[in-house]
DNA sequence: ACCAGGGAAAATGTCGACACTATACGTCGC
DNA sequence: GCGACGTATAGTGTCGACATTTTCCCTGGT
């Protein structure tokens, strides 16, 4: 799958969180749908800011409809808005990753008992065939098609729980990161092992089995976050990694940089009194 | 507790889940802390109009800042904003509340388990204390202050989990039913329950009972949809009151009337191909 | 009587403009 | 040479206006 291809799937699934069903797409959503994409393929990197008047150029439009998208975005967490400030693509803190795989595993766990209880055998069946997917995909080494067969995958579980209200929640948590994909498909050995545990949690699926999913889902999901935790952890120094089941989710060790974010360019003007984390001390 | 520091309370909850800490308040916070607030304490019912018209004028502003705060109370899920059309407050299904209540209930029950772990003494004493008021407001059957203690208290419980991204998750569900607490604790029976199952939580973590923490907060909350359901249920004619627990989210009993809301007035301009539910049939 | 249709009134989405604020750059002092 | 200060530039928040669409009311047909 070629980088265009993946940018049309990145496209629609921001647009499946964002636009929400509407037809046709309003001027707002085709902006936030853009530039959300933009931002989960890396087009846009972390710290990048996001000015409404280079936007509204971009778009030949006013800046009314790109304040929006951004605020649209920023509800997805891609996008940071601070008052008076320029908006930014959303740099995610390694506590934030934390946060979000913590939280998102407890939600797909919730779930997960739902659909195996009560999917019906033809939707067991549409996982089936993603999970296919996903398996060609990894026999044939393309990683941003198994992303996506993955993505489209946790689409229809969400789905099949039948809970609009914790789709929507677990998708957005989804989207948010997205951009750190790159990370967890760095090693060809632990997209074996996701697909291992999707194909496995299939099976449970089948045999209606609610609590083998639940845990085959979180252990999945606990096994991704420890991997960023390793590879973010290094990243910021002599921070060890710490297996983080069962751990507090906002440990004391302070991430130093930005994740996988190259620290923002120097400013020059005086830096207010502001949110920004702790100072780097270069 | 009378209405007017019943009101002041509504705006500083809000205010906590919208205005993101700024300081001083924007003009959009403003406008979106003392709306949402309005909608909490019911003074605007579910289905009302909020034209942005109307709003301007009342505030003395442009329509713009209106729409802003209107989109960020959307994101809370206070207000529904169908494109082209008057923006409302929203109205929530029988469905909705049990997708909401089922999902917080997940939430919960995941981070009983860290709080019970992770949080200090102290921070076990300050949730005693607020159990404390829950238990005075209660023996004063003062159902206003008991609400609000009860919402102080998950507010210092989702703050003990130390996960930003689900204590907003949990703020956000919460303040979507805030609106229906009156039936919540339309009988004292209820309340007394619920005030016990609370005082039994700190027990628990006191005793550092992860297990139990999150049972009982489960238990808790499934007790308090099952009495939603009831009410609700009674409502919408014939269907009939179901215990939810292990159930699945979305039943097929379909809600004939929105929830504890009048239906809307009737409408007299051709009706569109809109997201309405089934049609009022009266 | 009731439902459909037409047109007036009103609300929405978008625009360009303005005041105010944050940022970037040049200049000064050391 | 490096770092702090002040000014020019650029961006944000808000406004009032306009075109388009929805909503409302009234009339006419069956």
């Amino acid at each position: 799958m070629d980088a265009a291809e993946s940018m049309r799937r990145a496209l629609a699934s921001v647009a499946a969180i964002v636009s929400n069903g509407e037809q046709p797409p309003s001027l707002v959503s085709r902006i936030a749908c853009e530039v959300g994409a933009e931002i989960v393929e890396r087009l846009r990197a972390p710290g990048d800011d996001l000015n409404s008047v280079e936007l509204s150029r971009r778009y030949a439009t006013s800046r009314t409809p790109v304040r929006e998208a951004l605020m649209l975005l920023e509800k997805e967490g891609l996008v940071t808005v601070p008052p008076r400030r320029r908006p930014r693509v959303s740099v995610l803190d390694i506590r934030d990753v934390r946060e979000i795989y913590r939280t998102r595993s407890a939600l797909l766990e919730f779930i997960a008992a739902d659909v195996a209880r009560f999917a019906t055998d033809e939707e067991v069946g549409r996982l089936t065939m993603i999970g296919e997917r996903m398996g060609s995909a990894f026999a044939a080494q393309d990683f941003n098609a198994y992303l996506w067969a993955n993505v489209d995958f946790h689409d229809l579980n969400t789905l099949l729980s039948r809970n609009r209200t914790v789709k929507r929640i677990i998708d957005s948590l989804l989207l948010r990161t997205l951009p750190l994909r790159r990370l967890s498909l760095s090693r060809a050995e632990w997209v074996s092992n996701s697909l291992d545990d999707h194909l496995y949690l299939i099976k449970a699926y089948r045999n209606r089995d609610p609590n083998l999913a639940a845990a085959l889902l979180r252990s999945n999901h606990i096994q991704a976050l420890n991997r960023l935790e390793g590879l973010l952890g290094a990243g910021s120094g002599a921070a060890a990694w710490v297996p983080c089941e069962g751990g507090p989710n906002l440990s004391t060790v302070t991430a130093r940089h930005p994740v996988a974010a190259p620290p923002p360019r120097e400013r020059r003007g005086r830096p207010r009194a502001g949110t920004e984390g702790e100072g780097a001390t270069p």
